[in-house]
RNA sequence: GCCCGGGUGGUGUAGUCCGGCCCAACAUGUGGGCCUGUCGAGCCCACGCCCCGGGUUCAAAUCCCGGCCCGGGCGCCA
C-alpha cells in the first residue's frame, strides 16, 4: 500500500508498505523508522518488548535511504504523526543503501544545485523536487487534452535534420553515416509543411536543441517545446488558443496538483483572459526610447516592461526585420504579425501568422542571405497549394518556471543539459 | 564568450582581506555508547576536508600566475 492509503480508522488491519528509510530514530528500547514513498511518509514503530528481537536488531541497524518492505498491523496512536503507526512483524530489506549519502534527502543541510544535479536520483527523492515533475506531467497532460479537444492532431517531426530553421541559432552537428546532420532547433519548418499536407491543426510536444553557449538561469541546450500550427487563421486566432490553453493548464494544476502545490508552498491563481496586449512600439515607449525602434528588446528592457505590466501579456507587431523569414508582414511591411507571450521578463512563447505566399517567402530567404537550395524541401510545400496559417512555440520549462516561480530553469528539467553539463 | 565573486570533511558553511596563533572550526552525517514516544529526538566519545598544476617564501587554505568548475550580472539566443 501507499503511505497515503492508510488511515487511523484502519486500526488493527494488516498492511504491507514499502519505501525508502527516510529517518531512523533510535531511542534504545523503542525505534521509530520513517518510511517515505512517492506520496508521503509513514511511521513504523518497534517497541523492543513486543516485537521479534531479531527483527528489532535488524531494523535498528538499517541505513538511511535503504529500500525496505514492512508488513504489520496499523495502530491508532495519538502520539504518532498522522495519528497512527505500524507495528511490524515482517521487516524485509529490498536494497541496502551505502553511506554517507551524496546529499541530505531530509533537507537538514541544503545542497547546491550543482551537487543536486550530480546526484539527481537522490535529489528527486525530496518531495519538493518530485512535486515539480508531478506538476510538469499534469501540464503536459492538460496541454494534450486541451489541444486534442480543439481538434489538433498530435504529430512527431524529425529531430535529426539537414538544415537550420532560420539560420540564427547555432545547431549541434552530428555524424549521420557519411553525411553531416544537425539536431533540430525547432519543428517550425515541418509543422508548416504539414499545413500544406492538409492536416489543418497539429501540435507537437518534443525536444529542441540549441548549441548556444549561453549560461543563464533561463536557457538550456536541450528543452521541451510545445508547438502548434493551424490553417485558415491569423495570428490573433492562435493567440486566443494560447491564452486559453495557459488558463486551462493553470486551472488543471490547481485542481489536480493541490498536494504538490502545498508541498512547494505555492498558491496559484488562474490568470484572466484575454491577456494584455501591447505592441512593440508601445513597449519602446515604456522604455522611454532607450532602445531605438527596430532593435530587439534586451533583458534589461524586458525587465522594465515586465515590472510595468506584470503577469502574462503579449508583445505584438514586431519589426519585421528582427523576426524570422517565415513571418507574415502587415500591409505596412515594417511590422509583422508576430507575437511573444511574456510572463514578467521571461519569454514563454512566440508565434506569428506565417508567410504562405511562395514568392514572398523565397524573397525573404534570399534577403536574409540564406540559401533557398537548403530550404527546397520546405519551399516545395508552398508551390502546390498551402492555406494561410499561423502557429506558435512555447517553452515548456519556461512555463513551469513562471508558474512555480523557479529561480533556475534547470529545476524544471529532470536531467538538464547546459554548456558544461552532459551527465547524468 | 565577457565582468565580478567563489571552490575548505559525504553535504552546507566559518577561517583567506592582514601568510605562522589552523596537524583547520561549526552544523549535519557516519561509527560506537546511553536512552520506551520520537516527529530537525537528546547526551557522551570517535571518524572525516583546504579543486588541479606551477610560482613566491624560512613558512601558503591564506599571496601571485595558469587551468577546470560553480554562483551572480550580461552577451549570444524561433
Amino acid at each position: 500500500m501507499r503511505s497515503t492509503e492508510i488511515k487511523p480508522e484502519m486500526d488493527g488491519e494488516r498492511v504491507i508498505i514499502a519505501g525508502w528509510v527516510h529517518e531512523v530514530r533510535d531511542l534504545g528500547g523503542l525505534v521509530f523508522i520513517v518510511i517515505r514513498d512517492r506520496d508521503g511518509f509513514i511511521q513504523i514503530t518497534l517497541p523492543k518488548k513486543t516485537v521479534n528481537l531479531e527483527m528489532f536488531k535488524k531494523a535498528k541497524k538499517i541505513s538511511r535511504e535503504s529500500v525496505i518492505k514492512v508488513e504489520g498491523i496499523v495502530k491508532r496512536e495519538d502520539k504518532a504523526p498522522n495519528g497512527f503507526e505500524i507495528i511490524p512483524d515482517i521487516f524485509e530489506i529490498l536494497s541496502e543503501s551505502h553511506s554517507p549519502l551524496p546529499l541530505e534527502v531530509t533537507e537538514k543541510v541544503p545542497a547546491d544545485l550543482e551537487t543536486r544535479l550530480d546526484n539527481r536520483f537522490m535529489d528527486l527523492r525530496r518531495p519538493k523536487v518530485s512535486s515539480i515533475f508531478r506538476i510538469k506531467s499534469q501540464i503536459s497532460k492538460s496541454i494534450r487534452d486541451f489541444l486534442s479537444n480543439r481538434g489538433f492532431i498530435e504529430v512527431h517531426t524529425p529531430k535529426i535534420v539537414s538544415t537550420a530553421t532560420e539560420g540564427g541559432t547555432e545547431l549541434f552537428p552530428i555524424s549521420y553515416f557519411e553525411r553531416e546532420a544537425f539536431l533540430n532547433q525547432s519543428p517550425q519548418l515541418y509543422k508548416q509543411i504539414l499545413m500544406s499536407a492538409g492536416l489543418e491543426k497539429v501540435f507537437e510536444i518534443g525536444p529542441i536543441f540549441r548549441a548556444e553557449e549561453h549560461n543563464t538561469t533561463r536557457h538550456l541546450n536541450e528543452a521541451t517545446s510545445v508547438d502548434i500550427e493551424m490553417s485558415f487563421v491569423d495570428h490573433e486566432g492562435v493567440m486566443e488558443i494560447l491564452e486559453e490553453m495557459v488558463k486551462k493548464v493553470y486551472g488543471n494544476v490547481i485542481e489536480k496538483c493541490e498536494k504538490q502545490l502545498k508541498t512547494l508552498e505555492i498558491e496559484l491563481e488562474v490568470p484572466k483572459t484575454p491577456f494584455k496586449r501591447i505592441t512593440y512600439t508601445e513597449a519602446i515607449k515604456i522604455l522611454e526610447n532607450k532602445i531605438p525602434w527596430g532593435e530587439d528588446l534586451d533583458l534589461q528592457a524586458l525587465k522594465t516592461i515586465g515590472n510595468e505590466i506584470g503577469g502574462f501579456y503579449f508583445i505584438t507587431e514586431w519589426p519585421t526585420k528582427i523576426k524570422p523569414f517565415y513571418v507574415m508582414p502587415f500591409e505596412d511591411d515594417r511590422i509583422c504579425k508576430s507575437f511573444d507571450l511574456m510572463y514578467g521578463y521571461i519569454e514563454i512563447a512566440s508565434g506569428a501568422q506565417r508567410e504562405h505566399r511562395y514568392e514572398k517567402l523565397l524573397e525573404n530567404i534570399k534577403r536574409r542571405n540564406l540559401y533557398p537550395e537548403s530550404f527546397e524541401f520546405y519551399l516545395k510545400a508552398f508551390r502546390y497549394g498551402i492555406p494561410p496559417h499561423a502557429g506558435w512555440g512555447l517553452g515548456l520549462e519556461r512555463l513551469i518556471m513562471a508558474m512555480l516561480g523557479l529561480s533556475n530553469i534547470r529545476e524544471a528539467m529532470l536531467f538538464p543539459r547546459d554548456r558544461t553539463r552532459l551527465v547524468p
